[in-house]
RNA sequence: GCCCGGAUGGCGGAACUGGUAGACGCGCCGGACUCAAAAUCCGGUCCUUUUGCGAGGGUGUGGGUUCGAUUCCCUCUCCGGGCACCA
């Protein structure tokens, strides 16, 4: 064995066994238990950054664990492909986006190799493959034929200058980002998926998912919003005879309604506008707004009158209708009814614009005033000034308003959910094209089956002003598939999240070109274990379900949900340099590029940019990002000290589903343990091999050494197979090479339960740094390889004791330690404890008025 | 604004089911080795007090439940994630 702990080679070597045998490439085999370990597939950005290789070090333990534990594990990898940063690469350096993705692959796969992470490269898919999009464009013809996918209008950002549709975040303060253009709105028409046919399903489902953690599932189950309420109709005459309708939870409030207000987008608003240029201007204003959530949440409200009055469907009172921005066209009936007095968004709103205020809540014991809101104005109370339902509490009140809006045919109760339609069509070059033909004389005529895929031309170059397959004439001609007349494809394409939505199923059978799926899928899903970051906790995943459950209808899968255990990670933050001139745009810096040296005096911390030795400010600690230039490249620190250290610390410096925050000499401490465990294991075994192991005639300390031993394996195995707790693990293990460090070395048996201890070692870290514990096992005289090796189990007779330590409190306050018999009875434990001398001080004088015994923990006197 | 998390020494974190707060690592201090430095090894390291044993305080804020609270409940503050066309 080499003295010198050589990374790169060890790691060569190791990797080199992995391929040669196959090791990773998992056959079905009805024999054996099967575990997919999935994490999410990368964007391929161009090289990998730190939150990629937590997640793929996360993976990689989990199946290398199970691996040794008896599983036939499969662990794919592959390529969320389309997107618009290969559209921006391409408008910045004039590349196809096809060229820039497919480089961006080759790199990237060689990064994920050099880490060593245990992935079946025979499985590998790319979501812009004709191969793989090919079945996008199948089954969204599927979901045309069943009604789950329909056309609507929905709106979208529109660059005047560029002719361009922009995402969300390509519009900056209201203007476009290439041109600075005012944004506007357009109203155009879109595919959608009628995922709010499932949104009950997805819901009573999120129970049964104990697997999930808690956090998500509450995500899910608010982003699907189910409120049970009670829709109600303000008749009025406007025009003709009609009835303005509005979704309410607070039925019980109906009597304290002011006014209405309804969205810019409402009919009403449009009918109101008419001869009113000050009413127009204000509700193009609206439309003009922010289309972000979070941006028409903060907003100001504003609101306009009318001049339009609905009747109160009981009282038959003149309701004001007013126009305001903060209504949703989108949620409930894009209407509202105003009741100020006990909702705090219309209290404002009828502060602002002088409308009435009347408070029919009473909740006991509280004194109602107009001045100010108090949060206790939307508790739920009795009903008062509300004339027949005065005295009535919530749910009464709830029942007999539905009751009598129900025979008076102006309402009824409703649930409504806040889970919107999924809008699908994006007006962008790179994505998968969406399988339609626009015929004069047809209309919109999906392409038939046997003329699929629908191919992307894979070299078009953007340039920023539209989608530049308007200008592809090869792409753009069809004939109908109807009526054979010549007609023009459709030039949207699909939602990368439409790609993203089964990839998971693909990877059973991704060398299936007959099929989308085959009778593999049944073997390896639903998928075992997914990981991936936070941010995915509801789009990502909700989309995926939704999916899941159509191909179940369809008999394509027989399950309904694909994920049966999630671990979400945390982000992978850095600590951010920057300068700040006096005019111009804020300068960051690689912190790779600056040192950091606390001041002895003033115990500050100083930054300095080496390459001038000018000091840089510091901005905290943020997320890893290009913008912030505070990124750390894995592949240079692979270079440096090796593919196990990378994994090490990020494994070790946190929790893995809590954010990591970067240290550079955190992975100097990484490997300086590596380092050690590979001294530790080359002065063993260059003493020769150690005889058998004699377990009945070792002496105490030797017995201690291998209860630890023992115990670790037993810790390791808990958190690794059920806590997830990598870096507790990791702990684990450091502390058993340091008390192994003080245990002396000499006589046979003292290394014969050295060797155990650093087998322990060696086994239980080799799912985190499996190069280095490739190479060790070896080392302690092992012909097999360690990935072969199965999971040991920890030996109960290594674990028994005799003696227990406990601590002895006084009121709650620690005083002492006692040393007894593991089955030492109540009555003993007691008296050991009171007989403690520290223990006395504290109660001598004093009645002992309880004694609590936690068996083998603890003592707890009170006196 | 709404929904979901988080906050513990100089720093990252540990304490799993309400039972010894600070494991493990980093940093720092002292020592060994060395001509010297690096690397490595050994010892120390929450704060106050004490020569020491010990004592008092201490888990973002303020309150509550309990023999006992980092852990459970309520309040507030700050930080992070998501908010439907970034992926």
């Amino acid at each position: 064995m080499q003295e010198r702990y050589d990374p790169a080679a060890v790691e060569a070597e190791a990797q080199e066994y992995w391929v040669q045998h196959h090791s990773f490439e998992p056959k079905e085999d009805g024999s054996r238990p099967k575990y997919y370990c999935l994490s999410m597939f990368p964007y391929p950005s161009g090289r990998l950054h730190m939150g990629h290789v937590r997640n793929y070090t996360i993976g990689d333990v989990i199946t290398r664990f199970m691996r040794m534990n008896g599983r036939n594990v499969l662990q794919p990898m592959g390529w969320d492909a389309f997107g618009l940063p290969a559209e921006n690469a391409a408008i910045a350096n004039s590349v196809p986006p096809a060229k820039w993705t497919f480089d961006n692959i080759a790199y990237m796969k060689n990064q994920l190799k050099t880490l060593g992470f245990g992935l079946d490269w025979s499985r590998e898919l790319a979501t812009c493959r004709p191969e793989y999009y090919r079945w996008n464009q199948w089954l969204f013809l599927r979901m045309l034929e069943r009604g789950v996918a329909y056309q609507k209008t929905g709106m979208v950002n529109w660059d005047p200058v560029d002719n361009t549709v922009l995402a969300n975040e390509q519009v900056i303060d209201g203007r476009g980002w290439r041109t600075g253009a005012l944004v506007e709105k357009r109203e155009i028409p879109m595919y959608y998926l009628k995922i709010t046919a499932y949104a009950e399903d997805l819901l009573d489902a999120l129970k049964d998912m104990k697997e999930w953690p808690e956090r998500v599932r509450a995500m899910q189950a608010n982003w699907i919003g189910r409120s049970e309420g009670v829709r109600l109709g303000f008749p009025h005459d406007i025009e003709t005879a009609g009835v303005l309708y509005a979704f309410t939870t607070r039925a019980d409030t109906l009597m304290g309604v002011t006014f209405c207000a309804v969205a810019a987008e409402h009919r009403l608003a449009a009918v109101a506008a008419r001869g009113n240029p000050q009413l127009a201007a204000f509700i193009e204003e609206c439309k003009r707004g922010p289309a972000v959530e979070a941006e028409l949440a903060t907003q100001e409200k504003k609101g306009m009158a009318t001049g339009l009055f609905v009747r109160h469907p009981i009282s038959g009172a003149a309701v004001p209708v007013w126009v305001g921005n903060y209504v949703l066209m989108s949620y409930g009936e894009g209407a509202v009814m105003g009741v100020p007095a006990h909702d705090e968004r219309d209290f404002e709103f009828a502060k602002k614009y002088g409308l009435p205020i009347t408070q029919v809540i009473d909740v006991p014991g509280r004194e109602y005033s107009l001045d100010a809101w108090k949060p206790w104005y939307s508790e739920h109370g009795r009903c008062v000034n509300s004339g027949k339902y005065d005295g009535l509490d919530y749910p009464q009140a709830v029942d007999a308003i539905a009751a009598d809006l129900r025979t008076l045919g102006l309402g009824e109760k409703q649930t409504t959910w806040r889970l919107r339609d999924w809008g699908i069509s994006r007006q962008r070059y790179w994505g998968c094209p969406i399988p339609i033909i626009h015929c004069r004389h047809c209309g919109a005529v999906p392409v038939p089956d046997e003329q699929l895929p629908v191919v992307l031309p894979e070299d078009l170059v953007p340039d920023g002003s539209g989608n530049p397959l308007l200008k592809d004439e090869r792409f753009l001609k069809a004939a109908c598939p109807k009526c054979g007349a010549e007609a023009r494809r459709e030039t949207d394409t699909m939602d990368t999240f439409v790609d993203s939505s089964w990839y998971f199923l693909r990877f059973a059978c991704a060398d299936n070109d007959k099929s989308m799926l085959d009778e593999r899928v049944r073997y390896w899903l639903p998928v075992d274990q997914y990981i991936g970051g936070i941010e995915h906790a509801i789009l990502h995943l909700l989309y995926a379900r939704f999916w899941t459950r159509f191909m179940s209808e369809m008999g394509s899968v027989p399950f309904k949900e694909p994920f049966t255990n999630l671990f979400t990670l945390g982000m992978v933050l850095n600590e951010v340099f920057f300068r700040k001139p006096a005019s111009g745009r804020i300068e960051y810096f690689n912190p790779a590029d600056v040192t950091v040296t606390t001041d002895k005096i003033t115990q500050k911390r100083v930054a300095v940019l080496r390459a001038d030795g000018q000091e840089v400010e510091s901005g905290g600690v943020v997320t890893m990002s290009k913008s912030k230039n505070n990124g750390v490249d894995p592949i240079e620190l692979v270079g440096e000290f090796g593919a196990d250290t990378a994994r090490l610390f990020t494994m070790f410096a946190a929790p893995p589903d809590q954010t990591l925050e970067w240290s550079d000499e955190g992975v100097q401490g990484a490997y300086r343990f590596i380092k050690r465990l590979w001294k530790a294991v080359h002065d063993h075994v260059s003493q020769g091999p150690p005889p058998a192991l004699e377990k009945s005639s070792l002496n105490d300390a030797q017995r201690a050494m291998r209860r630890q031993a023992h115990q670790t394996l037993a810790k390791v195995t808990d958190d690794l197979g059920r806590r997830r707790t990598y870096n507790t693990a990791i702990a684990a293990v450091m502390e058993l090479l340091n008390a192994l460090a003080k245990f002396p070395h000499s006589d046979a048996q003292e290394r014969s339960v050295a060797q155990e201890a650093l087998e322990i070692a060696v086994i239980g870290l080799s799912p985190i740094i499996p190069h280095v514990t490739h190479a060790l096992w070896q080392a302690l005289g092992h012909p097999q390889a360690l990935i072969e090796v199965a999971w040991p189990a920890a030996d109960a007779e290594a674990l028994e004791t005799s003696t227990v330590n406990m601590v002895v409190q006084v009121n709650g306050k620690l005083r002492g330690h006692i040393s007894v018999a593991v089955d030492a009875d109540e009555g003993s434990v007691r008296a050991a404890a009171l007989a403690d001398s520290n223990v006395q001080k504290f109660i001598a004088g004093a009645a002992v008025r309880k004694v609590i015994i936690v068996p083998r923990k603890l003592v707890n006197i009170v006196v």
